[in-house]
DNA sequence: TGCCTATTTGGCAAAACTGCCAAATAGTGT
DNA sequence: ACACTATTTGGCAGTTTTGCCAAATAGGCA
């Protein structure tokens, strides 16, 4: 592995990381439904604030989701509806391999 | 966050850090283009192969590659297509996110 | 059987991740 | 300025992940 190519797979796994935990996902589901701000998704969640926020952070991090502030709260949005298209891939992965357990028993 | 729901994401999640290492990047890369068995990794990587055996053995736990034992070695495949789209779509969201940072610079 | 190669497993120390609390920061309204 | 709300940040303990070594397992071949 040399350095430009472990470079690529480095970004990526990155991104990969980000999706990595079961709150983070929830977060990505729900806006993309809509636009949230943090003590809305701090409800949703139900834990402690501080830790959503740093959910938040990590996705932002990885250029998932982007921060606006209006007043005196934080709105977040996915960035790129190209995230979505993760989400659908892994549900599939998920379907794909329900099937073969399901092909297994049967 | 119920806990059917809560499965759910918790599914996405495994999913999403089974594929969240750069060397299971790479491997997923490389099983794209061929099988190959765990000494062949080895040397492309340049890791212990008991790393490299663990690495392949979360991927297998995720089910995103199969094992086929043929004489004393190894082969492993992508079990799944679909994980290639994922694939394509992580690398979507990075080219995304360079597209965005282009923009701010120009 | 004994030796060799390929792979997996156990164990351990270092690093990274998680989630809570408390404190700091930022904006709103009085 | 003060109080109040929303959010982020620092710190810390507990958990998980990582990567190496050494040992165990499994198959091939003499």
């Amino acid at each position: 592995m040399n350095n430009r190519i472990d470079a690529k797979y480095q970004e990526m796994a990155k991104i990969s990381k980000a999706l990595a935990h079961p709150t983070r996902m929830f977060i990505i589901d729900k806006l993309n439904e809509n636009e949230h701000c943090v003590c809305e998704l701090t409800d949703l969640i139900g834990a402690d604030i501080s830790t959503v926020s740093k959910h938040l952070s990590v996705l932002k991090n990885a250029g998932i989701i982007s921060a606006e502030k209006r007043s005196n709260m934080v709105y977040y949005t996915l960035r790129c509806s190209c995230v979505l298209n993760i989400f659908s891939c892994v549900m599939n992965v998920i379907q794909s391999n329900f099937e073969s357990a399901k092909q297994i028993i049967e």
